[in-house]
RNA sequence: GGGCCUGUGGUGUAGCGGUUAACAUGCCUGCCUGUCACGCAGGAGAUCGCGGGUUCGAUUCCCGUCAGGCCCGCCA
């Protein structure tokens, strides 16, 4: 065999190059052995060609294809050929050619493998997880991998045009006490303290501004040790972005132009920009979320109003309580669900915390029919009817707790309905903006307030005097940016300034000792000239799940972690020596009973 | 921490209180010069996730446990 490296990927093989010698490298594909005629699929990472071996051409090429299985690693060299109109193959693009084989050499062999890299095997996901460097293998996948490195440079492409500077921040770096559970790594070199892994680079980020750097990016892995779920993995990627001088409108309207170039890229689509806003306060009373998936309607209807002096006291208990009363319509369900499919969303909805789901139908006659219709009088049924927009067939559900508990079961309702009902349009794209979120919240396990963003966050400027005294209706300059009802990424502007920024660590109960033993850093660097900043992190995993058209980030991650956080190709976590342990000054507990 | 679903040859599934545990595909052997998920003939391959219980008898029913998935809590 010649000293030459291939010449072509398979898929190049084009009926232009008919009569020319080429010299392909790849795996076998399906082997077809018709005895004196034997046709495999080369396959590389480009597609597929079909090589032929055959006695007249080389007899000896032909008993070595004879012993090839699927996957093994091929290097041959040979004619491509015009096939026979009767044999043309329409299902590949290089199906009206054929390499015929003159030499081969099989550069490495194969086990049968534990499952078909054809597009069509059906595995089960641990299978496929505990095999990923096969699972890889398979065309569909290495499409999604190259899905996710277009983005990537894309990203890189857009944010280096906008005089960007790319910048790496440490893995090992301080835990601090606010948000999700730090990934810890014990110090060998000092006993009894840790490292934490970033939950994302955001102090580091802030410091680049203070540095002067203006104009910052990075593609950056970031951790969190909380409970995984569909588009949640312990070990996650963010394009995070931070520049100063630049306030939210510049940022939304940049973000929107990298995301339309990300869909133009991948879809070939112009989605109009710009994206539409919408208050917290508005996603969560319309939507019953702060990510809402706007690609269909059923809004839910405040009618706390309507039913405030009703005889049906789970109505006006709640809103004694401060609660509020809302209702969703399910167009055309009470036709279409059973007595006991509804009782069934009433489980459904327990999930999310509701006691109980009332519901009404709407008749024929446009009258109000269920088990509640008899504490409403005419006059509050005809205002419901009228709200909820109730038609013949309607199915109306009701919802009366403290906000949160409303908000969560018909948001999740909703969502339900528009998935069993196909409201959703698949195919679309619909970006939003939720802006206005309120700077904390209480906590009642900690009794104290949180941040709902990050304690960097900056409070809108008419709220600053209220951040003592009523500090939950103070609103933030944060914002998230959603996609079809996935959180994309959020942000914010930050607080440059040091006393503000000693207010808010006093918001969230820090004293001035707590505040410098955990952010000393970040205090004194805002007392030397911090410019005015503020920026975004969007999940990369997301956008390329979303981009991809799959539902779960494991397929987008080339080597992801199962809901129980452990990798089933490494076998990670795992236990260590001894010594080890003792490196690090650790001891493992000692178990009680058992 | 909690709820729900799943676990049967390599892979994907079926099944049932007593079966020779079925089917497809893959694998092995043989035949075949135009296949393309080639075809045909034959063959091997399963302690039904693991442990315990009920029963004359459990892959099947019950309890526990482990693994995988989805969700709630948690998490931006």
């Amino acid at each position: 065999m010649s000293e030459l490296g291939r010449s072509h990927y398979c898929n190049e093989i084009t009926e232009d190059m008919i009569g020319q010698e080429v010299r392909l490298k790849g795996w076998a594909r399906t082997r077809r052995d018709l005895g004196q005629v034997i046709f495999i699929d080369l396959r590389d990472r480009s597609g597929i060609v079909q090589i032929v071996f055959n006695p007249e051409i080389n007899e000896e090429a032909l008993s070595i294809a004879n012993d090839v299985r699927n996957e093994f690693v091929l290097d041959v060299i040979g004619k491509v050929v015009r096939r026979d109109e009767e044999t043309i193959n329409d299902k590949i693009t290089t199906g009206k050619v054929e390499v015929q084989v003159e030499d081969i050499t099989v550069l490495n062999k194969s086990k049968p493998t534990p499952f078909s890299m054809e597009e069509s095997a059906n595995v089960s996901e641990d299978v496929r997880l505990s095999n990923r460097f096969l699972d890889l293998r398979r065309p569909k996948m290495q499409e999604i991998f190259w899905l996710r490195h277009r983005i990537t440079q894309e990203v890189r492409n857009f944010l280096n045009e906008r005089s960007f500077m790319e910048a790496e921040t440490p893995m090992l770096t301080k835990s601090t006490p606010e948000g999700a559970r730090d990934y810890l790594v014990p110090s060998r070199v000092h006993e009894h303290e840790f490292y934490a892994l970033p939950q994302s680079p955001q102090l580091f980020k802030q410091l680049f501004m203070v540095a002067g750097f203006e104009r910052y990016y990075q593609i950056v892995r970031c951790f969190r040790d909380e409970d995984l779920r569909a588009d949640r993995q312990p070990e996650f990627t963010q394009i995070d972005i931070e520049a100063s001088f630049m306030d939210s409108d510049e940022l939304f309207s940049m973000t929107e132009e990298m995301m339309a170039r990300l869909l133009k890229m991948s879809h070939n689509l112009d989605i109009s920009t710009p994206f539409p806003r919408m208050t917290y306060h508005e996603a969560m009373h319309r939507y019953g979320s702060d990510k809402p998936d706007t690609r269909f309607g059923m809004e839910l209807v405040e009618l706390s109003d309507i039913v405030v002096n009703s005889n049906f006291q789970v109505f006006t208990k709640a809103l004694e309580n401060n609660g509020i009363v809302k209702g969703l319509n399910a167009k055309g369900q009470g036709d279409a669900m059973s007595r006991k499919e509804i009782d069934d969303l009433a489980d459904f909805a327990a999930i999310y915390g509701a006691k109980g789901l009332a519901w009404l139908k709407v008749d024929e006659e446009r009258t109000l029919k269920g088990p509640i219709a008899k504490f409403l009088d005419d006059e509050e049924h005809e205002n419901v009817i009228q709200a909820m927009d109730g038609e013949s067939g309607d199915l109306l559900l009701f919802a009366a707790d403290v906000q949160e508990v409303v908000f969560d079961v018909l948001g999740a309702l909703r969502l339900k309905f528009g998935k069993e009902l196909g409201l959703i349009e698949e195919e679309a794209f619909h970006f939003l903006w939720v802006t206005d979120f309120p700077l904390v919240e209480y906590d009642k396990d900690s009794g104290r307030h949180v941040s709902l963003h990050h304690p960097f966050t900056r409070p809108v400027a008419e709220d600053v005097e209220k951040l003592e005294s009523e500090p939950e209706d103070v609103t933030a300059h944060a914002y998230d940016l959603v996609l079809n009802g996935y959180e994309l990424g959020g942000g914010s502007q930050r607080i440059h300034e040091p006393e503000l920024q000693m207010q808010m660590f006093r918001t969230l109960g820090f004293n001035e000792q707590e505040a410098k033993e955990q952010f000393g850093f970040l205090m004194d660097a805002l007392s030397y000239g911090a410019p005015p900043h503020g920026g975004i992190a969007l999940g990369m995993d997301r956008i390329v799940m979303l981009l991809a058209g799959v539902d779960n980030l494991r397929e987008v991650i080339a080597f992801p972690k199962t809901a129980s956080a452990g990798d089933l190709l490494t076998g990670a976590p795992s236990p260590v020596s001894q010594e080890q342990w003792k490196e690090l000054h650790l001891s493992p507990r000692q178990q009680s009973g058992r």
